[in-house]
DNA sequence: TTGAAAGCGCTAACAC
DNA sequence: GTGTTAGCGCTTTCAA
């Protein structure tokens, strides 16, 4: 048909707001849509769990439809992840779910997927590349702004506060890293607060172990700036250190029974069933009912205290 | 049929877990859903523009699917209300979507509609009924304990909380005075809590001007169980009243500017978009999809500081 | 390049 | 009560 032609047809479309009919289109389309499903294994890690649940969710909502969803699940080490992307790889997929646990290796992943021209949708921690792609997840900098916000509310007048880094990753450009950056500047950035003074100690590798009573002798408050906000009030608890308020991320099952018990103030929520569910929501209204969907979609940071956590 | 046979395909439908093709079945059933919006007036009333916001996002997102929608809006009093409800019955729709305003005409409203036998959401606010309807909204009551524990965080020794009820509606089942009841009981049950102190203050037709700086003389914060917190917000910046804690309701464009001041501290969010576009994907689900839905959806509490407000 | 026709899986109407 | 069939609006295929 000649351009003249089409446009005319396009006129008018537009002019009689014409809609295709999504049932019609996708009875006659006659295609399932098929997602590669590309994340650590669940049943080792509660976050991934949580993420996994949103996933479900959505599978069945859109099973109806034609979406079938393929997992590949790996190990929580990059021999594993490289492993589970060749064979994410070699399948055709009509759309991708993936965060990009080790960086080296996501980019390399990224790369490849491009070549396929498939949908890519990636939660939880986004990635500087040219690969187009949609982002689903926290704004971690600004999460961290918001700790030191919380802390600095329940203040008295000197105050100190301990940063404890647990972590197996030393990847720089890891999450918490960002979080620890927006704490410091909210107190940058609010010079009546100069009365806060801080500590930092760093353990690897989830030793709980290794924390000491001497690290909270001067302490009054505590930012975890990842999920093992519950290795610390446990800490605190069997040694009967009351008083320091802890701030943490994640509801965990372990750092909810912390809030309920009082133990832990703050927990920061970054939802990640509801980001699950949106990544396969975002690549099912891309290609099965052909939508403009939003290249990046922040996540509210939500404040978790005992009364208004859901069970 | 038998109902023997009836079984017997029952049971092969089972057993082959076979699911009805959505498209299919709509596009051959090629009906058209109409449902009514019956609620207050948005144009003069932030909370509810917002309600609507999320209603017409869900209009948009299943008009393909076949929903329409048709608005019957009424000025805030009873007469309209009455008029509008005539309406609303006098036509035939296939789901209603609406909020008890008014009680005693709310439960009028309701029998009738029962004999049509119309699906029913309820938004915002419940009520008393043995009418079959489902419930999207806030657990009031929580959200006052909410408050509670929030103005307990903020805390210096002897402190005094101020109650301003500004409010035009007389209504004893309003939902701010589930609020007040819930923001007392949590200093009741935290009885380690008791150097708080409180004073009520009861304002009618949002009049500003009824405030006065003697109310505030000895008070450290200040709870507003519904929306109209920037009126005290506003009042105490015309009037140099600093160093005050305010806890309320809503992101009204108001509030979220005193927010962003500093003048406000925490609201609370009931999240009125969503419940708009919850109850339009309740009543599709209900008769487009044919599922099951939940009798009661309630939203969750949103904490909104400065740092987390979204723009 | 264009046109005609089959058929996707289901519902509703109709005939038996 | 049961079986048959047209047709919903679109995509794809095949023929011209």
């Amino acid at each position: 048909m000649a351009q003249e032609n089409i446009d005319k047809v396009n006129a008018i479309i537009k002019e009689h707001d014409y809609k295709r009919n999504v049932f019609a289109s996708n009875l006659a389309f006659n295609k399932r849509f098929v997602f590669a499903v590309f994340l650590p294994k669940y049943d080792t890690i509660e976050y991934w769990r949580a993420q996994v649940q949103g996933i479900e969710k959505a599978e069945e909502e859109y099973r109806n439809f034609g979406v079938i969803l393929e997992y590949h699940l790996y190990d929580f080490d990059s021999i594993s992840f490289k492993e589970k992307a060749k064979e994410v790889l070699k399948s055709t997929y009509d759309g991708i779910l993936f965060t990009p646990t080790f960086h080296k290796e996501s980019i390399d992943f990224l790369n490849k997927c491009e070549l396929k021209n498939v949908p890519i949708v990636m939660v939880d921690s986004n990635i500087e590349t040219k690969v187009q792609h949609t982002y689903i997840g926290q704004d971690a900098f600004k999460s961290g702004v918001l700790a030191g916000k919380l802390i600095s509310l329940v203040v008295k007048e000197e105050h100190q506060v301990l940063i404890v880094k647990i972590t197996r990753e030393i990847e720089a450009t890891s999450v918490y890293l960002q979080r620890i950056a927006g704490f410091y500047s909210f107190f940058e950035n609010n010079n009546n607060l100069n009365h806060f003074k801080f500590k930092e100690v760093t353990i690897k590798d989830s030793g709980e172990e290794l924390l000491t009573i001497d690290m909270f002798a001067t302490i009054q408050s505590v930012f975890v700036p990842n999920s093992r906000a519950y290795l610390v009030a446990n800490f605190l608890e069997k040694n009967n250190i009351i008083g320091i308020r802890i701030i943490g991320y994640d509801l965990l099952d372990l750092n909810k029974e912390y809030l309920k018990k009082g133990m832990i103030e703050f927990l920061i929520n970054q939802k990640p069933e509801i980001q699950g569910f949106t990544a396969i929501a975002s690549l099912y209204k891309q290609l099965v009912l052909q939508e403009f969907v939003l290249e990046t979609q922040y996540m509210p940071l939500e404040i978790i205290v005992k009364e208004n956590l859901q069970m």
